[in-house]
DNA sequence: CGGTGTGAAAGTTTTCACAGCG
DNA sequence: CGCTGTGAAAACTTTCACACCG
């Protein structure tokens, strides 16, 4: 923060208001996760080609990718990861804490509660909520199962923008409007079903069997582009294949 | 299966060779669910229209995508909710049983292990297996765990062709390189880490995480595409949003 | 009519290729 | 040199629009 810097700046915001296209955010998560684990293995800087190459994409496109955001890079160095991490953080909105709340505490909820990662990207699930009256009041993973109809409450109390849906498929809708009722701005939804929400609401779904269902189909066909592993020459790199939102 | 037919072939492989977009697939997935829940409910046909409508698609996209496989419809009347399930379910080859193998029966695999969604698509754990001593022998969700180094016996045993990495993120690249010795041909990967795998393997990252991020990008931002909560008019439906495989 | 299937047009994303910088 | 940032070209995907069918 305090590094005398030569020339790039790190604006941090969409720079022009052109609109960004979806599938490249989807990538900075990926630069992202990269980037914080070759910090930790005390990498200083790195280029576009060797990033590309760990991730399955090309120099262009992560040049490209990150020229929506800003000049992060120093020509004939690379890119110092201190800054880039941070830089993607500010970009993706994650130097700031942000609290979730969770409908349906069954396995699946009960997983996620626990689930470090997380945390480690600054979100926390600051509530979590479920129709069983016999769950509610119970403290799972120290957070205190609350009755459907505190939602609303906790939900402003906390000032909670986004929501965690882990209910039953049958349950999803009705989980869907009360999340939307307490002015959540987004929502993961883990239900198989496509969620009907007003415009202003964000949504990602995530469908596990849909996951595997992708994979079936790649290990039985050719696809056209970043099909299933992807990427990559010679030995044995991976590329990447991430699901797609539901 | 024994009814006339006029004209509508259902080729149900790729048709032609040429290659598929990964995309398309994706929306693949959303149809058949989409239409499996048509069908409990009792409709017999859709249009496209109809169906792009409650997924957010256009007409002509649907149309389009289900044009990479065949002719599926009747002109004037739509098509055979039957009939579309059968052949979408041919091309994902999802109308045969997968088993798949876990790795790693922390909180999550285990909350996978009981997850009933994979069972309707025709998926199957079919082994799990982990390296805590403590763990292997229990039996879980009817699931007997059994040690890693079991792996590959079980694997070319039970014919299994997939599986399914829920270790934690320091584990999971081993866990790949079993997998891909047992001779797996994909993997759901669970761990936040790109995979190193040989190309003749298909994967499919998720990364929880990364769908807040994706949320938190959203929330504060607008997106090119398809952003967040997308398509659609007027009111209130909630076109989908999935992940983007990591 | 209402709706499919499909070329052709429009729009979007990726790749190329190169000027410029330290 | 090595590597970034970026216009311009290429590739790909979506939308349009219409012939044709029951």
């Amino acid at each position: 923060m305090a590094e005398p810097r030569t020339q790039p700046a790190q604006p941090s915001e969409p720079l022009s208001d052109a609109p960004v296209p979806k599938v490249v955010v989807s990538r900075l998560s990926l630069y992202l996760r990269e980037l914080q684990r070759l910090e930790a293995a005390g990498q200083q800087t790195i280029s576009s080609g060797q990033l590309g190459t760990l991730l399955g994409f090309s120099d262009a496109q992560v040049r490209k990718d990150l020229g929506f955001f800003g000049q992060f890079g120093y020509p004939g160095v690379g890119y110092r990861c201190d800054e880039l991490i941070r830089a993607m953080r500010d970009i993706l909105g994650t130097n700031h804490p942000w609290s979730v709340a969770m409908v349906g505490v069954g396995n699946l909820g009960q997983a996620l509660l626990g689930y470090r990662g997380f945390g480690r990207q600054n979100f926390a699930i600051a509530a979590a909520f479920d129709a069983d009256l016999a769950k509610v009041g119970q403290v799972i993973q120290g957070i205190r199962i609350q009755p459907l109809d505190e939602l609303a409450e906790t939900v402003r109390t906390l000032g909670i923008r986004l929501g965690m849906i882990v209910v039953p498929v049958g349950a999803a809708q009705e989980a869907a409007d009360r999340l939307v009722a307490a002015g959540v701005e987004g929502i993961v939804n883990f239900a198989p079903v496509t969620l009907v929400l007003p415009h202003h609401v964000q949504n990602v779904g995530v469908d596990l069997a849909i996951e595997l269902e992708q994979l079936s189909f790649a290990v039985t066909t050719k696809l056209t582009r970043a099909g299933g592993t992807d990427a990559d020459e010679g030995g044995g790199r991976a590329g990447n294949g991430h699901a797609g939102a539901v």
